[in-house]
RNA sequence: GGGCCUGUAACUCAAUCGGUAGAGUAUCGGCCUUUUAAGCCGAGAGUUGUGGGUUCGAGUCCCACCGGGCCCA
């Protein structure tokens, strides 16, 4: 049992009750910020006039004096100094006995340099603006052996992932990833509305899931009384869209998928996917090439990333190596690509399959095994073989092959591309193609044929090429975080008190009641 | 699903071969009217993830479970 007397929790909650005894807001409504820190210390002039402001941020440090008091304060913009005296203060300075690191405050005051030559807040006004209850993880001083003095923040990763709140509140290299994930978005918004894209919204709870293969989330509806699957991917209907004379459509789509989770793969994703009329995937590996190289120019000013340790160069046209090709200098028979060969050719590179894993599903792997890791990129993989792609166009020159390329970066793909298939009738086939997997027991094939896509096909859909990107693993890369858990604010965890909802976890989706709200 | 690693104070970490669970920061009390994540004096703080087992004795060894990480499938 904690003693109450020195228990950090408990020591501020008494502070807070004897502040509200003495008539003193904890929680206030208001302050009234008028200047941020970084701007006073900017706008600051040692025989300029002088200047008044009023701030509020963080407690981040207080150095007591007994009469005389020095703290920090962290605002949006960066960290300020503030200097009460208890002399020009008055009864107002006993706050300072009720303070603690990481309550919210504000000052006004006017800026002076102390002795010592740091330009501070000489405070005539101080409100505690909100009580913080529980100490921050700020961590333990560690000296290098060239004498520099830092502190460690808090390292443990489920610590960071459980409590981001705490995490940013604590690691300004957190907040930066964030920040800079907010503008890799902003960049590919931008350079997508250039062009004339149209930004649209379609929906997350779909009747008929598609667009991609994995196994989805489920819901109920309860008024309509039928299940709904959250989206694995937004492309089908992206593509209703262009059907409709959206020529030029894109989506910032979370998508669900019901798969493992490890250092690149989450169960809710952000994927960006667009779609132009009247391109093909030729015209979009010169987009991917200049969508990636102008995102790192806009973020380095350079064309180099560098991801854990490993540097490539952006800089366009990047190779292009056909998939099979790929696999041939792997070692791969690929003059039969019948699901018998292409078995024997799993067993011989000893890639794994499954019994009921077909020609596709079959060529990924062996594609995942031998070839993936050795892409260190930026490269295209492209003209994958047509029973990988149930939504890419027939290549021009080849019945075999599709018209589709992967953009690989460090081992792994970021963005994913076809010419779209909008022949109706190939569309059909390739539509039950897959549900007959799906009876096989292939969890991941679409569950039935989305008769209300193929209709739209029937009303004709122009030549098409459309792109995913995955948002997650783009930032991964330019933002050098080692999981994708550190690109997502609140990442998907076990639940902390251990509890897991009885009941059978069998690989048939399990329809669950919705609340209704 | 398999393998390896991991869980000790609020945070970061120690604890030799199985032998009294410690340190810095934070917290509390005291002094201090220009400090630099101040200084000095003093104090409190732990069911070592949970439950079993081995042992005279378990943070340490064994088993199960819970959480997390990495690698593989």
């Amino acid at each position: 049992m904690p003693d109450p007397e020195t228990d950090p929790i408990s020591v501020r909650l008494s502070k807070l009750v004897e502040l509200e005894r003495i008539g003193i807001d904890p929680y206030p409504s208001s302050w009234g910020v008028t200047d941020l820190a970084a701007d006073l210390l900017e706008a600051f002039q040692d025989d300029g006039p002088d200047i008044e402001c009023r701030i509020a941020g963080r407690v981040v440090a207080i150095r007591r004096h007994g009469k005389t008091t020095f703290s920090h304060l962290a605002d949006r913009s960066g960290r300020i100094q503030a200097y009460l005296r208890q002399d020009e203060l008055g009864d107002s300075y006993d706050l300072v006995d009720h303070l603690d690191i990481g309550d919210f405050v504000g000052v006004a005051g006017h800026l002076f340099r102390t002795r010592t030559g740091e330009i501070t807040v000489r405070v005539g006004e101080a409100a505690l603006l909100a009580k913080a209850l529980r100490p921050l993880p700020f961590g333990k001083l560690v000296e290098s052996e060239d004498g520099d003095r830092t502190y460690h923040r808090v390292v443990d990763r489920e610590f960071r992932y459980r409590q981001r709140y705490a995490d940013l509140a604590v690691r300004p290299e957190a907040r930066r990833v964030f920040e800079r994930r907010s503008r890799i978005i902003r960049c590919l918004r931008n350079e997508l509305e250039r062009r004339g894209f149209l930004e649209v919204e379609t929906p997350v709870l779909q009747p008929v899931y598609g667009g991609a293969t994995a196994r989805p989330f489920v819901t109920h509806h309860q008024t309509l009384g039928i299940p709904l699957y959250l989206r694995i991917a937004d492309e089908l209907y992206l593509k209703r869209c262009v059907v409709g004379g959206l020529e030029r459509v894109y989506e910032v789509a979370k998508d669900f998928r019901n798969e493992g989770i490890d250092r690149f793969h989450s169960p809710e994703f952000t994927m960006l996917e667009f779609y132009q009329a009247y391109a093909d995937y030729e015209d979009f590996m010169a987009l991917a090439e200049e969508l990636l190289v102008g995102l790192v120019g806009e973020l380095t000013g350079g064309t180099e990333i560098t991801y854990q340790g490993r540097t490539v160069d952006a800089t366009p046209p990047w190779p292009r190596i056909g998939f099979l090709d790929a696999l041939a200098e792997r070692g791969v028979a690929i003059d039969d690509l019948s699901r018998s060969a292409l078995a024997a050719e799993a067993k011989r590179h000893e890639v794994e399959i499954s019994e009921q894993e077909r020609e596709g599903k079959i060529l990924e792997a062996l594609f995942d095994h031998l070839v993936e890791p050795t892409l260190e990129g930026p490269v295209f993989v492209i003209d994958h073989p047509r029973a990988t792609s149930p939504l890419a166009k027939a290549h021009s020159r080849d019945s075999r092959l599709v018209e589709r390329f992967e953009a690989y970066l460090f081992g792994r793909e970021w963005a994913n591309a076809f010419s779209e298939l909008n022949d109706p009738r190939d569309q059909r086939r390739r539509f039950e193609d897959q549900a007959d997997l799906a009876a096989t027991g292939d969890l991941e094939a679409p569950n039935v044929v989305d008769e209300d896509f193929l209709r739209a096909l029937e009303y004709g859909m122009p030549p098409t090429a459309g792109m995913g990107i995955g948002i997650d693993r783009l930032v991964m890369f330019l933002t050098d975080q080692p999981s994708i858990r550190d690109v997502i604010l609140f990442p998907a965890l076990r639940p902390e008190d251990g509890r897991v909802t009885e009941g059978e976890d069998t690989d048939q989706p399990i329809v669950e009641d919705g609340v209704d709200l």
